[in-house]
DNA sequence: GTTGGAATTACTGTATACAATAAATAGCTG
DNA sequence: CAGCTATTTATTGTATACAGTAATTCCAAC
């Protein structure tokens, strides 16, 4: 491929390289393959994703890559620092903080509109999702388990009807997700599982006040499983490990 | 128009524009300049943004500007419409209704947030801001005074700490213009101008609540004083007009 | 005069070349 | 051999060329 200057024009080309995907999809896919990473911690915070490597290995130009790697830093969770590049958002705890007191006044004041909107279609792909979320667990794939986990609470956020609120909140889930890689206990995921199909219950009997109590609690749960001490610098701080 | 083609290449332009700005700095001077445009309506919804123009217009070619066009896309002020590029977002009824709706859930839960870190130093801020609106608004700049009033709703979402749900509100806002743009009746500023002075006051006082009852009133009358008639569709309807 | 279709034009999508800068390394010099 | 500077290297920033596609115009035919 790397001599692609065929000069024939015929459509035979142009047909090829559309084979399977619109050019837009392939995009969105790559995107999405590499925030899915990031969110499921096959990337860690800190890490350098590098123009160069990222296209070789999606088999696009930088051109594209750039692009997404825009997109994943307006949504936070790259970094984007001049002339040094992309690397994985490693959030500090004030970032943390702001994220889930966000989550607790968006998602909790949703809470009545969810419930009201609330038919077994709903219940049911909820529960599907919780069920999902716990398998995963269960079998041991705890960053599978985490976005599972965030799906659920986006779904949640969607079925309020307000797009514009949902959306928000799933960009704060896929932060969140970033904060529980690095704050959160190691075989403790931040939400208990049973706790997704209780809040169910509370939704389908349409009792809304009940749900956002509920939901309120899950996320103080959650937000107090993190041990918050930032993490060590990369460049370790000769002067205070060695005294002066 | 665009001889693209002169031989011409002005390395010295490089130089000229890095001799007072970082290149970061001038994308963001022109991310603001089309930003500011289209929240003070000069470029009205559904105007057409061609890259090459914009690429003329501020001089620099149409990699930096397909960027700005793609961040705007993202917080929805521009809409990109594949193959046929970027124009100026035409907000629908739908969204606008969601947009009031996260307003109402986000400024006033944020309210007591601000009531309780106000001080004599913001609320001297706040007074000046709205006092620039006031005079905007009098002076008859009325694209002016909607951002002036977006800018104080803004930096009032700011003062409760949270930097996400500042952010969030900021995008709100600049949609809000949009909106009060498509469907605001003329003549008539969404937020009457003595409000933002009694809210002030409320917050200075330390009376969140008194402060949240009122932001929600706030904005309910902006949203009232909206007209959402659906704009009439360029292309009409032939078979609706002239019966079957 | 309208319609259908071909040629032209105008514009966006993508890759690539080249410039600029920060990091890494090597080569001096005391 | 430590520390500093020069050179090389790796990597991002920007412009531009070219390809592909939608829109427009023009022309012929009915």
């Amino acid at each position: 491929m790397s001599d692609a200057q065929a000069p024939i024009k015929r459509r035979a080309s142009v047909k090829e390289t559309k084979d399977g995907k619109e050019g837009d999809e392939r995009h969105d896919a790559i995107y999405r393959a590499v925030s899915d990473a990031i969110v499921e911690q096959r990337l860690k915070p800190g890490a350098r994703l590098r123009e160069d490597a990222l296209a070789d290995v999606f088999g696009i130009s930088r051109t594209g890559i750039r692009k997404i790697l825009q997109r994943l830093s307006l949504e936070q969770l790259v970094t984007l620092t001049p002339r040094r590049g992309a690397s994985v958002t490693r959030p500090t705890a004030y970032e943390a903080k702001d994220v889930f007191d966000a989550r607790q006044l968006v998602e909790c004041g949703l809470m009545p509109d969810v419930a009201r909107r609330m038919g077994e279609k709903e219940a049911a792909e909820l529960r599907e999702m919780a069920k999902r979320e716990r398998q995963a667990l269960r079998s041991g794939q705890q960053s599978v388990a985490i976005r599972f986990s965030a799906d659920f609470h986006v779904r949640l956020a969607q079925l309020s009807g307000n797009a514009t609120l949902a959306e928000f909140v799933e960009r704060l889930c896929s932060r969140s997700s970033l904060i529980l890689a690095v704050y959160g206990h190691r075989g403790h995921l931040g939400c208990e599982s049973h706790d997704h199909d209780d809040l169910i219950g509370y939704l389908e009997a349409g009792n809304g006040e009940r749900a956002k109590a509920f939901m309120s609690r899950h996320l103080k749960a959650i937000e107090a499983s993190l041990s918050m001490v930032e993490e060590e610098e990369n460049v370790p701080d000769l002067q205070q490990i060695f005294g002066e």
